[in-house]
RNA sequence: GCCGAGGUGGCGGAAUUGGUAGACGCGCGAGACUUAAAAUCUCGUUCACCUUGUGAGUGCGGGUUCGAUUCCCGCCCUCGGCACCA
């Protein structure tokens, strides 16, 4: 028996599996065994991979084997999402251009990446800032356009006024520009949006998802939802009337005050003369502070008087209308009713300015309370002092007086979302151009598709002042010109990378290496996909944008299922004593070293035997010896000759059902563990031949280039172990002839006995009391009660 | 503050329709093999004690039960997410 020498075999069935096309899959073929495995591709650094991207990959290609192994096409795509700032910092400081870098960067990735030894199927792979890519993310954009998805409107940006630019949130930091440290401020864009609030309520729906649970709430919590009714007041003495948002509008009566933010249109034309040049001040202030800033100051509120007096719908009181900035333009309508009798927050504005505090509200114990520390929709206890609704339930006082509002004309029930639409629109180079021009008149319109891709120009200066960089194209802007006609002028802006990543898992199924077409036929076969991989980080922007595009082009006729991802799992994360691996920390941990020393298979069975693949872990090569030794078990007994005997079937059947199931949940731990029992086992009593091959197939996800030597050159299979089918259990078969016993006295283990499977009660419990050590405590005691749990346990109750 | 997940030996972690806590692995100890070492193999390894056994023990304090890591009540701590959302 020769040593197993990992490198050498593994970059032999490398070799072998390409050469063979083992991976490779024809998407034009409607197949009913398909198995779309995906897992979120990567953004191209010049790095090396990290142990992260390892464990991420390594817990998907376990996945994907073992999918195959049970019958299925299995499709395992990769790519790069290769648009994005890191590329354009480089070229500012360089000169380099992005595609330049980028196309490097991928080069040198994808060779990393096929030194794990995955089944990826690099026939379609996706590069999303080629044109052939990005021509088909433009037509995206074009039949949101078309179909009212997509609009235009202003929307503030982070502005750095020395260096003349726009920034993004990551290059803010405490407020502050990140490469001038000049003090960031805001500064109104017209930019494009895409309506993802139409589709708030679909995306709310998760019932055909298999979804992590925690996942499922954070869209939710994210997208929002809350029922509540709008309330207008007439503004005294002015024709306007300004409506507020409520969830509680039993507590209508108890409103002191109303609130509105700096930023709504209406403020500075019901303003008071004397109070103009306090409320404008005020005003400026808000606008110079980030939304950090503006949160970061906790508990403390601020705010000024307008002069102005709201009139109470009900009750016809005049309420004073304050200015705060605490109140946010971008939820509900911008103004709120103050009831500091039953809100924390308003309760705090109102010590602070000194309104009345009016109790609207009573518990069921007929004592006041706050709205936090109760579920406003399930609330018990009355209305008081209210007119005709003194004495109502809350939740029925709630309704009536919606009711009453809406009689009156002065309000109605409605519901608010905190989701916002989506702004696509980025004032920087490397991205998709948005395929948009401009007639002389200012008016927009969609590039045709004939002109897609509507290419990305190069003569452009990365790093301009003041405007996008491809304002500064001479080639865009003649461009524009010579095909649509004098005067008209190209949008600028690119899109945000999230609507590159947005329906990639779209493109794999058409993308090959010469088409640029993107045939929805051949995506329609493989969708949805059934396995979507990937960080938790991405609960709430790329999952639920991906779902909001996918819903949308369902809608449209062009995708056939509504839901992208049928199932999803997160990888956890791995740490270094404790810390996010981050270069800036220093505590990236390389795995290159352990995959030189002891091979791919080892290290991927090593961080997978770590711990639950959802949970990662702390990152230690103490423990890495242990599946070096396992490996090399397991070639030394595959290398011997012996026969099996009938406990070793039981202990494979038992192992069979056990790693099936904790491979399907992603219990890769565990599964390794069993595998390892099972080669103790056997090692011990002897392992027929037939249930050497069993066992090389159950190892086969986890250590492919292993199984597969094992398999072709060991025990001299014909063709590849990942064409061999998945081992079944019989469950009759899992099932020991004899159990053994526990017996307890007063719930205290106190000895056991080995008998029978499903021995008559009577007998064990006989044999249970005249077990040695239990006999002592039964002597002189009266046993009250026998508890028989059948093949498990004897419990004596005793009085001493 | 709110929502979610978790807290088990020296270490990574097993085990929950309530039924032997600590599977599997690391480490450690003892032994075999060896001139020796490494490797390998065998045995032991939660803690304490008066060691054929007894007691305690799954973050802390209570409760339900013949029996609780598992169920209930009240706390503490760690991690992830959201955060003036009206």
């Amino acid at each position: 028996m020769q040593d197993y020498t990992s490198n050498e075999i593994e970059e032999k069935w490398q070799r072998y599996w390409a050469k063979e096309q083992l991976y490779n899959v024809d998407t034009s073929v409607a197949d009913s065994n398909k198995y779309y495995n995906l897992v979120m591709f990567p953004y191209p650094s010049g790095d090396r991979l990290h142990i992260g991207h390892w464990y991420n990959y390594g817990g998907t290609d376990i996945h994907g084997r073992f999918k195959r192994l049970q019958g299925h096409t299995v499709l395992q795509p990769m790519g790069f999402d290769s648009f994005g700032l890191p590329a354009e910092n480089y070229a500012i400081k360089t000169g380099t251009p992005p595609a330049e870098s980028t196309m490097n960067n991928i080069d040198h990735m994808r060779k990393q990446l096929k030194s794990i030894g995955a089944m990826w199927d690099w026939t379609h792979e996706v590069v999303t800032s080629s044109p052939e890519y990005y021509k088909w993310t433009q037509w995206v954009f074009s039949k949101l356009y078309e179909n009212e998805l997509c609009y235009k409107k202003k929307a503030p940006v982070n502005w750095c006024p020395s260096c003349q630019t726009v920034l993004a949130n990551e290059q803010v930091q405490d407020g502050k520009c990140e490469r001038c440290d000049s003090e960031v401020t805001k500064k109104d864009l017209a930019q494009w949006f895409f309506k993802i609030t139409d589709y708030a309520d679909q995306l709310l729906d998760h019932s055909e998802l298999d979804w992590p649970q925690k996942t499922v709430l954070m869209q939710k919590n994210w997208i929002g939802k809350s029922k509540g009714c709008n309330v207008d007041w007439k503004v005294d003495g002015s024709d306007l009337t300004l409506s507020t948002f409520t969830t509680t509008v039993d507590t209508v009566y108890g409103v002191t005050f109303v609130v509105i933010s700096p930023e709504h249109p209406e403020l500075m034309n019901l303003v008071t003369d004397e109070h103009k040049d306090s409320v404008a001040e005020y005003v400026n202030e808000a606008k110079k502070k980030s939304d950090i800033d503006r949160t970061a100051e906790g508990k403390e509120k601020t705010g000024v008087n307008t002069g102005a007096f709201v009139v109470h719908p009900l009750t016809g009181k005049k309420v004073p209308l304050w200015v705060a900035d605490y109140v946010l333009m971008n939820y509900g309508t911008g103004v709120v009713m103050g009831v500091p009798a039953h809100d924390q927050r308003d309760m705090d504005f109102a010590n602070q300015y000194g309104f009345e505090i009016v109790q609207s509200i009573a518990d069921t114990n007929g004592e006041t309370f706050v709205y936090d520390d109760v579920d406003k929709y399930n609330v018990k206890g009355k209305i008081i002092d209210s007119d005709d609704f003194t004495g109502m339930d809350i939740l029925e006082g709630r309704l009536a007086i919606t009711k009453k509002l809406e009689e009156m004309n002065a309000g109605e029930g409605t519901i608010q979302y905190k989701l916002r639409d989506w702004l696509v629109s980025r004032q920087r180079y490397w991205g998709a151009p948005i395929p948009v021009v401009y007639d002389p008149e200012g008016k927009a319109h969609l590039v045709p598709e004939e002109y897609l891709p509507w290419e990305l120009p190069t003569d452009v200066d990365y790093n301009p002042e003041g405007v996008s960089p491809l304002a500064t194209s001479k080639e865009l802007f003649e461009r524009t010109e010579k095909i649509f006609g004098a005067g008209w002028t190209p949008e600028v802006d690119t899109m945000d990378t999230f609507v590159c990543s947005s329906w990639y898992y779209l493109r794999y199924p058409s993308a090959t290496e010469e088409s640029a077409p993107f045939n929805i036929e051949k995506t329609n076969n493989w969708s949805p996909v059934d396995m979507y991989i990937g960080g938790p980080e991405h609960a709430c922007m790329h999952l639920l944008y991906a779902r909001f595009i996918n819903m949308a082009l369902h809608d449209l006729g062009y995708v056939k299922y509504k839901e992208p991802f049928k199932r999803l799992v997160h990888q956890g994360l791995i740490t270094k004593d404790g810390a996010k691996m981050s270069k800036s920390k220093g505590n990236v941990v390389s795995p290159d070293e352990f995959v030189e020393r002891f091979g791919s298979d080892v290290f991927r069975m090593y961080l997978m035997f770590m711990g639950p693949y959802t949970e990662g872990g702390d990152w230690s090569d103490r423990g890495i010896t242990g599946i070096v030794r396992f490996r090399d078990k397991v070639w030394k007994l595959l290398n011997e000759d012996s026969e099996g005997n009938a406990e070793s079937e039981v202990k494979l059947h038992q192992t069979i059902k056990k790693v099936t199931t904790d491979m399907e949940n992603f219990h890769f731990n565990t599964a390794i563990a069993a595998l390892m029992e099972y080669v103790n086992f056997v090692s011990q009593n002897g392992i027929s031949k037939d249930d050497k091959l069993k066992l090389i197939v159950m190892l086969a996800p986890l250590a492919p280039h292993f199984a597969e030597e094992s398999w072709q050159e060991v025990l001299g299979q014909e063709g590849s172990v990942f064409n061999a089918e998945w081992p079944e259990f019989d469950a009759a078969k899992t099932v020991e002839s004899n159990v053994q016993i526990v017996i307890q006295v007063n719930g205290k283990l106190r000895g056991s006995i080995n008998v029978a499977r499903d021995s008559e009660q009577a007998q064990v419990v006989d044999m249970a009391s005249n077990e040695g050590n239990v006999v002592k405590y039964l002597e002189d005691a009266e046993i009250l009660k026998t508890i028989y749990v059948p093949n498990k346990l004897v419990n004596f109750v005793v009085k001493a």
